[in-house]
RNA sequence: GCGGAUGUGGCGGAAUUGGUAUACGCGCACGUUUGAGGGGCGUGUGGCUUUGCCUUGCGAGUUCGAGUCUCGCCAUCCGCACCA
């Protein structure tokens, strides 16, 4: 008796079963070699949408496979925490953030739950636990001993009503808070930073190392770094011991300087300004420091600046140049201040355009100078000209021989810069990691001992949302005794950054019970690096960047013995929902709910319009989310899984499409119904297959079942290629069905390879017929079936024949045939006779196994 | 502007790395099963002016042979961007 497949108890059976027997668990040590697999842990921030069931079920087909395969698999789970939408929801509903946070943890944690991914859960960390950001604490504490964190001002986004620095995100287009709409004001505040800066040229450098990373990513990670190549050159200030200093990579334009530009914020500017310029200084600096980041640096601006009376030397030519002070100079890159060559940088030329300032041509074109006053900049290298004794140099070695100069009249050296700038991790928020450090007025800045961590997050905390940060408030909290005089003291109250907090969680899931340490280093310099990571490209830089510095910091500090935290990066594309847009209307309501509408005839429910139907990134704004429970409850966690992976290649976007799941469920329902229609006949010979008394259409099945075998193994090692996977067990599970030899020993050891192959994808569909037939154990703890070469080779194969490189027909020939009988066969072919008659053959390309092609004389 | 990718049927996408382009699936059409079905089974499905010809964004090249290699364009997407 036939029974139809019911995946909701089939797969609540096998979860629960799996939990019992700790199928999933991973012991920290064992003969077999290791393997950690890591999805990128997810923020709690309340149900699992479609992005992190891709993400998961990606890593979870690894781990399964691997497992299989006789490695030893790490594969947890965690949660990202601390952050701000936590403190809004505290703010804006009154609960408070850790019952919030935690509540969204357990939601999410159950919805992981049903979709089968097999994590050992003893490892579970959640980064706002103090069991968790005690340890984070005590790597700020490595960090500040190295001389890695330190204080300093810095401009922030201030927000005057709510009184807190905002992020940039936080901050509008127009330079507006988020939350109050106040104008946002740059204000200089006291901030710690890490010194990432440090690091950047090993951070640019080991790039080269990963190997197993997409291009795009180690291309974002270096255009962050940003190194440029050039020379620092001093410009002194006439009538003043100063010096102008700026940071060029075009030093051989250096003789084409016809003005110095400083940053509005330099503090050179106030004492170069000469006094009849003072009060138009004073006003230009006053609107330039006031305006956002954003404002000042948005696109198609025109470029602002204005003189400030000074002058400084040209030290290569003793001529004499205005200084300027513009909007466009940044104070934050190089030194704050640059030279302006207009013939040979296209930025200088059109502010010395605008300016009236001189432009001096000092590179020439190959062909030389033509004399003619230049109507562009000209950038490419050439030619040095009216460059003193560096005339006629080749631009390109002058860069070197100016540096040389400089250096030896002392006014300049080479220089490297990098555009990265240090981390700014301090966060004026309640929910996140305790800076862990006290502030005396006799001993300056303590570190918190190590022996006092974590230092706890209060939690008897005002959410208003109002004022300074809420930790600021509480003074039996702030109030201490030093730790090394024992005077009154005051905690820091600003928290980390919630980058700090998964800059090193995956170290923490080698040991992650650990009271006395961090990690053992056995365990952690065991189990990392992490051998496949998985997760979406907007952590490109960011997230992926810190933590690799973090390695880095903590392996100096002698805590880990590796370079490289990741040794492949898998970044999936995101998942798009079908999306109804209103083209005629705009803001939220140009988007149009799917269930208000007829996909036969998208009209919008309340004009009549015609919509606009596209794919679209799901989100909630845009009304084209897929709820993954919902898919579940309707189809099961295996077809959401196999859909999922079949409809595009991992690191492509992925178009949801409820006939293609639909499609899905109908494959493995077809699965169901081949094995249990087989065990249910039981006519079907168990035995071992008897390669040497194989019928036809027996070798034909037996050569199907391993090039499914061959083909799907092939997809999982490499490059990762789910979708053509998932499409070799359906051509298995076609060519079984159409088989003609159904009782024989081939067929069953078909069926057992199916079941093997589809296990990692569909792990509950695949351990219920793996009983059915009679399996023993869990399929999940079989071996990975391995292909028989010699059940790959066929006794006949299609040869191919072409004339003249077009392909004209095929033929069967025996598959062990000679070069020449190949050759033999081909002419012979009525194919090649009547396309060769009375043509003569020129030559004749014979490719074994594959094709003959006669090259005819015209 | 700099950097990274992508371009193949009505659609999602394959192609053993230079050897039968369009596998697998969706959709569609026809047939069939059934009392009925968003079900099962079967067949077909790139285009055209169909003895045959054309087709992997466009144009050249290398080769017996190019989706794949080389060069030049075009288009789209993404990241960074007044970085000196």
């Amino acid at each position: 008796m036939e029974s139809r497949y019911t995946p909701a108890a089939i797969e609540q059976k096998w979860q629960q079963a799996w939990a019992d027997q700790g199928l999933d668990e991973t012991a920290d040590q064992g003969d077999r070699p290791k393997f950690y697999a890591l999805s990128m842990f997810p923020y709690p921030s309340g149900n699992l949408h479609m992005g992190h069931v891709r993400n998961y079920t990606i890593t979870d087909v690894i781990t399964r496979v691997r497992r299989m395969q006789g490695f030893r698999v790490l594969h947890p789970m965690g949660w990202d925490a601390f952050g701000l939408p936590a403190e809004n929801a505290a703010i804006k509903q009154g609960t408070h953030p850790a019952k919030w946070t935690y509540q969204n943890i357990a939601q999410m944690r159950s919805e992981l739950k049903r979709l089968g991914l097999s994590y050992d859960w003893r490892r579970e960390v959640a980064t706002c636990s103090p069991d968790y950001y005690r340890w984070t604490q005590w790597i700020f504490l490595e960090f500040f001993n190295a001389g890695l964190a330190y204080q300093k001002e810095a401009a922030v986004n201030w927000d005057p009503i709510d009184q807190t620095v905002l992020a940039n995100e936080q901050v509008d287009s127009e330079g507006r808070a988020w939350r109050s709409g106040a104008k946002v004001e740059r204000k200089l505040l006291r901030q710690w930073f890490l010194k990432i800066t440090d690091y950047a040229e090993q951070l640019l450098t080991d790039l080269d190392k990963l190997t197993g990373w997409p291009d795009r990513v180690k291309a974002m990670q270096a255009n962050w770094i940003g190194k440029s190549v050039g020379a620092y050159l001093e410009f002194p200030v006439v009538g003043m011991d100063e010096k102008v200093a700026v940071f060029t990579t075009r030093p051989d334009t250096v003789y084409g300087v016809t003005y110095v530009v400083l940053a509005p914020e330099h503090p050179l500017t106030e004492r170069v300004t000469t006094p009849d310029r003072r009060e138009t200084v004073t006003a230009f600096v006053q609107e330039i420091t006031n305006q956002s980041e954003l404002e000042r640096t948005a696109e198609d601006k025109p470029k602002r600046g204005i003189p400030t009376g000074g002058k400084v030397i040209n030290p290569f030519t003793g001529q004499e140049v205005p200084i300027w002070i513009a909007d466009y100079v940044l104070y934050e890159y190089g030194t704050g201040a640059v030279m302006g060559v207009p013939a040979h940088d296209t930025r200088d030329f059109v502010f010395a355009q605008q300016n009236g300032l001189p432009i001096q041509q000092v590179i020439a074109s190959a062909e030389g100078a033509t004399g003619e006053p230049l109507t562009e900049a000209y950038v490419e290298p050439g030619i040095m000209v009216n460059s003193g004794e560096f005339n006629s140099t080749p631009s390109i070695e002058g860069k070197n021989a100016v540096i040389h100069y400089a250096e030896q009249k002392g006014f300049g050296k080479a220089r490297i810069q990098y555009r990265l700038r240090d981390w700014l991790i301090s966060r004026q928020r309640y929910w996140g990691v305790p800076i862990p450090v006290i502030h005396c007025p006799t001993c300056g800045v303590v570190p918190v001992p190590a022996s006092d961590l974590p230092v706890v997050l209060p939690e008897e905390v005002d959410f208003s949302g109002r004022g300074p940060s809420p930790l600021s408030k509480l003074d039996a909290w702030v109030n201490v005794s030093c730790p090394t005089c024992g005077g009154a003291a005051k905690r820091e109250t600003d928290t980390m950054d919630t980058f700090i907090d998964s800059s090193w969680y995956f170290l923490r899931f080698t040991d992650a019970q650990n009271e006395q340490e961090i990690f053992n280093p056995a365990k952690v310099n065991g189990w990392m690096p992490v051998d496949q990571y998985v997760g979406g490209i907007e952590h490109a830089i960011l997230h992926l960047l810190y933590s690799r510095f973090f390695t880095k910091v903590l392996r100096d500090r002698g805590l880990l013995n590796f370079d490289e935290p990741f040794q492949r990066l898998l970044t999936q594309g995101m998942v798009q929902g079908l999306t109804y847009t209103n083209p005629h209307k705009s803001g939220a309501a140009r988007f149009i709910p799917s269930a208000l509408v007829n996909p036969a005839d998208p009209k919008d429910p309340e004009t009549g319009e015609p919509l606009e139907v596209s794919f679209q990134t799901m989100s909630k704004s845009k009304y084209n989310g897929v709820a993954p429970q919902e898919v579940i409850d309707r189809y099961g966690a295996d077809t959401a899984r196999m859909f999922i992976l079949f409809k595009a290649p991992p690191e492509k976007d992925l178009e949801w499409d409820d006939a293609d799941v639909e499609g899905q469920s109908r494959f493995l329902n077809r699965v169901w119904r081949l094995v249990t229609e087989f065990s249910a006949r039981r006519s079907a010979k168990t035995g071992k297959v008897d390669v040497s008394q194989l019928s036809k259409p027996e070798k034909e099945l037996r050569r199907a079942i391993h090039t499914a075998i061959q083909a799907v193994t092939e997809d999982l090692e490499g490059e990762y290629q789910f979708n053509t996977a998932v499409s070799e067990m359906m051509k298995l599970s076609n060519a079984l069905a159409d088989s003609a030899c159904k009782d024989s020993a081939v067929y069953t050891e078909g069926m057992q390879t199916l079941l093997l192959l589809l296990a990692p994808f569909a792990p509950h569909l695949a351990e219920e017929l793996w009983h059915l037939l009679g399996g023993t154990g869990s399929i999940h703890q079989q071996s990975w079936p391995i292909a028989d070469p010699k059940a790959l080779v066929a006794d006949e194969i299609t040869l191919v024949i072409q004339i003249m490189g077009k392909t004209r027909g095929n033929i069967q020939v025996p598959a062990q045939a000679t070069k020449e009988e190949l050759e033999r066969y081909a002419k012979e072919s009525e194919i090649a006779q009547r396309f060769i008659s009375g043509r003569e053959i020129k030559k004749v390309i014979v490719v074994p196994g594959k094709l003959v092609n006669f090259v005819l004389t015209e």
